[in-house]
DNA sequence: CAGTGGTCTAGACCACAGG
DNA sequence: CTGTGGTCTAGACCACTGG
């Protein structure tokens, strides 16, 4: 049954670079992702079988499945055994990511501004170092911040980062964002607890925020570890709800 | 180097079933887990290397690899090339999943009471149609409900599931979560849009939701697909900030 | 340098869906 | 029954880390 690749989704050949040191598992993934998203492979059609197409592309079928198999995880591709591979809806397909509000307003275009209005080091409090999984007393630096956007103020955020962690520099903060700098040190954040609610604006808030007193505004209180499960940052942050949302796209 | 096997984490021997559907690589994995959980295998030590693992296991490589890989991804195991394999403070390990506020109440023990305020079958509006990707006027189910727990009112929330997904029984609401209802129709949702935000309560959503004028409300829209691509649900929710927040927990 | 994980191959058998 | 994806094996070579 060979006509199967002309109503289904013909995969033309695939330029594989053996040489280069991306995985050629990657390769083949990234080129069918491109094939997908520039409608080349029919959305609601089905793939080739993965013997002929790992066959046609020229790699085994283990690194043809995994090639697959990483679409599958992102949501591209669904598989049904004795059925075959469907390609599906590239709907909203970005990933979880742990939300830096920095990079989230350079991104669309919103100048952010920082100001410093605290900066310390010391001991933990309690709360903070059993959030972090570290012993109490142990030093941090603890900041608040309060974010423009455009001009306007948006979010008053206080965070706490670990000094054995990172040793941050005061004026770093001014010009980055925080996980920028994380990462900057080699120190990626895996894993994250978040938990958002909302209140209303204290007098003092809302004079900071330039908003009137009982203004709505969103809070999000959040612990982050590195791969090797080491809490990384702690924060406290509330944000104008007239001026920002959280927006998260789940997968399971 | 045996004596890596003395200080670091030895893995006893694993008795594993080959008769089992259970597939060996996840038998390994299992049983790993418990020996971590268990503090057998101790946090913060070394994994064997995974050829004397798979060795003494009885499997081969790749599938002790397999293995392996499943708690990698479940952040119990953090892997480093020319390194090794460490085993990891497993902090919080609930994986991200949709939230349901029903099954959320009834966890935790508050009684949970719904109320339905209408209930309608009709053409889909342009927005919503929008969002789940099915033609416009198509046929949805748009319902509103009330939500109680321990007596209070805790949210309003409006839900619309197009009918060509479930044909949704206006009495099987009052008595069951909607994700329980989509679970049982073998609909299960794999991929969800949230926007969360805060806002001040109406007069109207106040006096509903027993609050006053001004009150902190937490919103949230959310759009869901099942594993084929297909959007299963739309739903624009309101909680008494006072009483709710949502927490999630983000692997990277 | 030796030890580790990362990638890749070429087969094999099985479980499941559908005609 | 045929075709599909799911699992498993036994090897190979490479890239990176650390002493």
């Amino acid at each position: 049954m060979s006509e199967r690749t002309v109503g289904g989704g013909f995969v033309p050949d695939v330029a594989l670079d053996r040489t280069s040191p991306v995985p050629l598992y990657f390769q083949v993934a990234t080129r069918l992702q491109q094939l997908i998203e520039a409608g080349e492979l029919p959305v609601g059609g089905k793939l080739e079988n993965e013997i002929d197409l790992a066959e046609r592309l020229g790699v085994s079928r283990p690194t043809m499945r995994r090639a697959i198999q990483y679409l599958v995880e992102r949501g591209m591709l669904v598989r049904r055994r004795g059925v075959g591979t469907e390609i599906v809806h590239p709907k909203v397909r970005r990933p979880v990511e742990l939300s830096s509000l920095y990079d989230d307003l350079a991104k669309t275009g919103q100048q952010p501004r920082t100001e410093i209005r605290s900066f310390e080091v010391g001991p933990a409090p309690d709360h903070i170092a059993e959030a972090l999984g570290i012993p109490e007393g142990a030093e941090i630096t603890w900041f608040e911040r309060l974010r423009y956007a455009g001009g306007e103020p948006l979010a008053i955020m206080q965070n706490a980062v670990p000094v054995a962690v990172l040793a941050i520099d005061r004026d770093d903060l001014v010009s980055n964002g925080l996980y920028e700098l994380l990462r900057a040190a080699g120190c990626v954040p895996r894993m994250a607890n978040q938990v958002v609610g909302a209140r209303t604006a204290s007098a003092g808030e809302a004079r900071v925020l330039g908003e009137s007193r009982g203004a709505p505004l969103l809070t999000m209180t959040r612990t982050a570890w590195d791969a090797a499960g080491r809490g990384v940052e702690y924060g406290s942050h509330i944000y104008r709800a007239d001026r920002y949302s959280f927006e998260l796209t789940l997968t399971i």
